[in-house]
DNA sequence: ACCGGGATGTTCT
DNA sequence: GAACATCCCGGTG
């Protein structure tokens, strides 16, 4: 097998979301000792997309957006729950790719102990494997990251990042689903028909009822 | 299996 | 004030 294990270079990450996002599938993120196959995320394109947060320009929040591409945008939102993001596209494009859900691969015992320490759950009971990074919220409790990472660069550590722990994504050596499941995007309301959910279909760390074995069971989705 | 609601705080109208 | 790219729990069928 031949590990490339050297970061994405900025080249792929500076494409339409839309395109972007179908690639980064069966791609690995990897934060210290963690690391997790991407296995589902959504597309979001600021200029004409409604349900962007870049679609009324930029504001403090949404700045990392319109920034250079291969970075990440990480924002807080419910009060209490993360979202990370990679941007996307020309600088100065708002083009990013929301990551859904990932299938654990190394540093699970961290990644429990992340989940366990960050949930407010009540039960004490371990995570089935399966909900540990399934749910944009989820993985970032899971990977430890929060609104510290956002702007961190994934091709390169920033010097004014140098205190967090670098994140980055990188090819294995396996290639993205000839084809990918695709649905509308989950919890948005303003462009829900637009199909920019990319996951890949068996995988049980898909997030949503079925999951990604939609269709093993009863079988409808959102979207 | 499906659905409703509470937690919680930042951002934008 | 309302909305929010969510998660978790508890009720009901």
């Amino acid at each position: 097998m031949n590990l490339d294990l050297s970061p994405l270079p900025r080249s792929f990450y500076a494409r339409t979301a839309l395109d972007v996002a179908p690639q980064l599938l069966n791609k690995v993120l990897i934060r210290g000792r963690r690391a997790a196959r991407i296995v589902e995320v959504e597309a979001y394109e600021g200029k004409d997309d409604p349900s962007s947060h870049g679609h009324r320009g930029m504001t403090n929040r949404n700045r990392t957006m319109f920034g250079p591409p291969g970075r990440l945008y990480v924002y807080f939102t419910y009060g209490m729950h993360h979202c990370a993001n990679v941007v996307c596209g020309e600088e100065g494009a708002c083009s990013a790719v929301l990551l859904r859900a990932l299938a654990p691969l190394a540093g699970e015992p961290i990644i429990r102990r992340a989940r366990q320490a960050a949930s407010r759950r009540r039960s004490t009971s371990p995570f089935r494997a399966v909900d540990l990074c399934s749910g944009p919220a989820r993985l970032c409790q899971a990977f430890g990251l929060d609104r510290r990472d956002d702007g961190a660069d994934l091709v390169r550590a920033a010097p004014r990042l140098r205190h967090r722990l670098p994140t980055f994504i990188v090819d294995d050596g396996t290639p993205p689903p000839a084809s990918p499941g695709r649905s509308g995007r989950i919890g948005v309301t303003r462009a829900p028909n637009r199909l920019w959910r990319f996951y890949v279909a068996a995988d049980p760390n898909v997030s949503g009822s079925r999951g990604g074995a939609m269709g093993s069971r009863s079988g409808s989705r959102p979207g």
